[in-house]
DNA sequence: CAGTGGTCTAGACCACAGG
DNA sequence: CTGTGGTCTAGACCACTGG
């Protein structure tokens, strides 16, 4: 016989998941309905559906109303990154955080700065420099604007201790925003707080958030040569 | 009165949202049991947990057994990224796709090819490179290593019109990998093909694919100049 | 031990879209 | 129109873990 033992909406994820890898259902095929999989695996079809909406949210099926479930063509690879404090990407690693101001002040905001953070006119932007080091070698530059206007509270805190990065996420929540991923050249300033060569190819974040329709905060981290963002799939 | 309508997991998920914001219940903060929600929003236990599991999900709420559900001290950022094949990548914009192999052919793997991939021994090895164009202009370089043993029929495969990064998706599905993203510096080699600078900043991404404990293929991505890796957050 | 989240069930109604 | 997934419900039992 080969009934095996189907235990929770765990065990029906797994066995769907295992006849995907097995070929018993190609990629493109239409797979039986909630209700037939439930009389199948003996369970309730509020069960079937749970594994196949984790299933679903993992890229692996399509499903649609009426049309029913059917193998994801090309299974769409989700990487999550978890985006956290620069301070915990670093003691995680197991090495000594450490952390140093640059520049901090008010300061008339390039047009592009401007444009992206949706700064029209008055607002008040905060910009700084800092950055980061992991066992005292240079390991990330911040370079940072923060909109006064979203974030008053930012004019009564020092950065000099707490970086910004932990102060705003800490005590600002966002609602969305934007991240992007590049390589970037080093120039003089980078080169030399990083200890670096110039022209060096760096890693860069860009990150920018919103609380609604105003920006709360635009940052560039820009990583020590060699810096590589890891995740599994 | 202040009583709005609350519709589904939704409107409890959306609910709970907005009182995270307006600092409600803030970080660190304690909040009602799911019985005690569900009797405040006149619904079912279940709706509520299906509207506070979400918010777990996505890094917003700490939940233990019986410590009960806590607002997430540093609500962790998760980027999800969609890493598709990159003919759709460059479609995706409305740009004309284009693809030329470089090179195919078995090949004495460097050690590090092999230690990565975990080949200890008489494992054949694919290699391939290859270009993909974006209106006719280098977009990224694809530099592949296929475990033949692993995927015999990638001999029989012409990786002339059709690249390896679609047939391998397409026909090859993969339990787990790795990937990881950085900045080089173009080599000669790459410098002519991508049409750039050598030494210019480029943007990588190394990928590991396995089903289960046997590598199936080692990709790198190097893209051309300026290239972003973008996501909402 | 007792309170909390995690899960399952049987049944129900609804929304959507294919035919 | 009808089959499919999407969701809600009321109730139940379980697993974990804090006190």
């Amino acid at each position: 016989m080969n009934s095996l033992q189907i235990h929770g909406w765990q065990g029906v994820h797994d066995e769907v998941l295992r006849r995907i890898h097995a070929r018993t259902w190609k990629p493109g095929d239409l797979i039986p309905s909630e209700a037939d999989l439930a009389s199948e695996f003996g369970c309730a079809r509020a069960t079937v559906n749970r594994a196949l909406r984790a299933l679903a949210e993992a890229g692996l099926l399509d499903r649609r109303r009426k049309a029913g479930t059917r193998i994801a063509l090309q299974p769409v690879a989700k990487a999550t990154l978890n985006i956290s404090v620069v301070r915990q990407e670093i003691e995680e690693r197991g090495r000594k955080y450490g952390y140093s101001l640059l520049s901090c002040g008010q300061e008339a905001a390039a047009t592009s700065v401007r444009v992206s953070m949706r700064a029209h006119g008055s607002e008040d932007l905060l910009h700084l420099t800092a950055v980061h080091f992991a066992d005292d070698r240079p390991y990330a530059i911040e370079d940072r604007w923060i909109n006064l206007s979203v974030v008053p509270d930012a004019r009564n805190v020092s950065f000099e201790t707490v970086s910004a990065n932990e102060w705003l996420i800490r005590n600002i929540p966002y609602t969305n925003g934007e991240i992007a991923f590049s390589a970037a050249a080093a120039d003089r300033f980078t080169a030399e707080t990083l200890d670096c060569e110039v022209g060096s190819p760096l890693f860069v974040i860009d990150r920018l958030t919103f609380d609604g329709p105003k920006a709360i905060t635009k940052l560039k981290l820009i990583y020590a040569p060699g810096h590589q963002l890891r995740t599994e799939l």
